[in-house]
DNA sequence: AGTTCCATGTAAACGGTTACATGATTTT
DNA sequence: AAAATCATGTAACCGTTTACATGGAACT
């Protein structure tokens, strides 16, 4: 449940609409947490009833600019401090591969040399955007962004090793 | 909607019951795609009703012993060649990370210092599995589960190196 | 006799996805 | 005038989690 905190987070750095907020997360956020707009929307209105966003302003087209609270900044706070995050990582790419002996050699070694082609594609977007900006100049926040992105990159880069192992281990495997 | 995928792929391997299931997912697939014990029974019984496994034996206790049928097979196969895996990867702890610039800089080197522990701890974990069991003399799937590790040792690997270094970020950027 | 382990199931609630629905404003 | 963009909302469905519920068999 952390759509409601990363709503905060984005919010702690000034006043946004739900649209404006749906774009920064698709920017950034959503490679590691993905939000529908149908979500955000609803996701505001909770925040809002239970006092921890407000709507700070009306625009033209319906538009509403939520602002955090200070309850909001409170709760925001005492997430990143006081509570442990959810450590447990879905990941069916990985979850495949148990089960790859069920399959021909070669459709096995297909699958992981497709999965070392797409890290390779991911690596060169996160790295083209980790060059395109000029981070230093950044305000606070943005410059974390670029921390969170480091992760990406170098967990990648493991991944992308990985697979490239893995294809050729499976010769050895089933010999 | 991985799990009945996950199920016929345990199931590929020889007959079990829902329990004995379940405690194999424990040990291993749960790192990748936990499952709690209700879910499986209701997955066990769709898949039933399916024809994707049957009931082949009844045992003590009202056990019940499913095996893969053929379309479970057939399906099994058409999952891992003729299907992408979802990459989306939900991380919650990677989340808070934009979010840093919210929190004190000491509270923020804290979290990331847990995270580096934490990673640590974990990768201690998946060492000692990977040196405690001689996979050369174990089953093909055994070994796949093997391959599987290594990319959890390699990441974490990653994990830890970012970890620590964006402890020290932290300063950099609060400065 | 009591405890532990084996073994299966259902129901309620929740978070997330997909689809539907509407309309104002700005740009071409 | 038409198309694109801005902007918000609801409803149905699905997968997952948590809690509840039951009882047989083996071990001490």
């Amino acid at each position: 449940m952390s759509l409601p905190h990363a709503l905060l987070g984005l919010l702690a750095d000034g006043p946004a609409s739900g649209y404006d907020l749906l774009k920064r997360f698709d920017g950034t956020l959503a490679f590691v947490w993905p939000a529908t707009q149908s979500q955000l929307y609803t996701e505001l209105g909770k925040l809002d009833r239970d006092g921890m966003v407000e709507v700070a302003a009306h625009g033209p087209r319906g538009r509403k600019e939520y602002a955090i609270t200070d309850a909001g900044r409170t709760e925001l706070h005492r997430w990143l401090t006081d509570t442990e995050p959810e450590r447990v990582r879905r990941n069916e790419s990985t979850l495949r591969v148990f089960f790859l002996g069920s399959v021909a050699p070669d459709e096995a070694r297909a699958y992981l040399e497709r999965e070392a082609e797409l890290a390779a594609e991911q690596l060169a977007v996160f790295r083209e955007l980790a060059e395109s900006v000029e981070w230093a100049a950044m305000p606070v926040w943005v410059r974390f962004s670029r921390v969170a992105l480091e992760q990406g990159i170098r967990v990648t880069e493991a991944n992308l090793a990985w697979a490239r192992w893995a294809a050729d281990e499976v010769d050895v495997i089933t010999g």
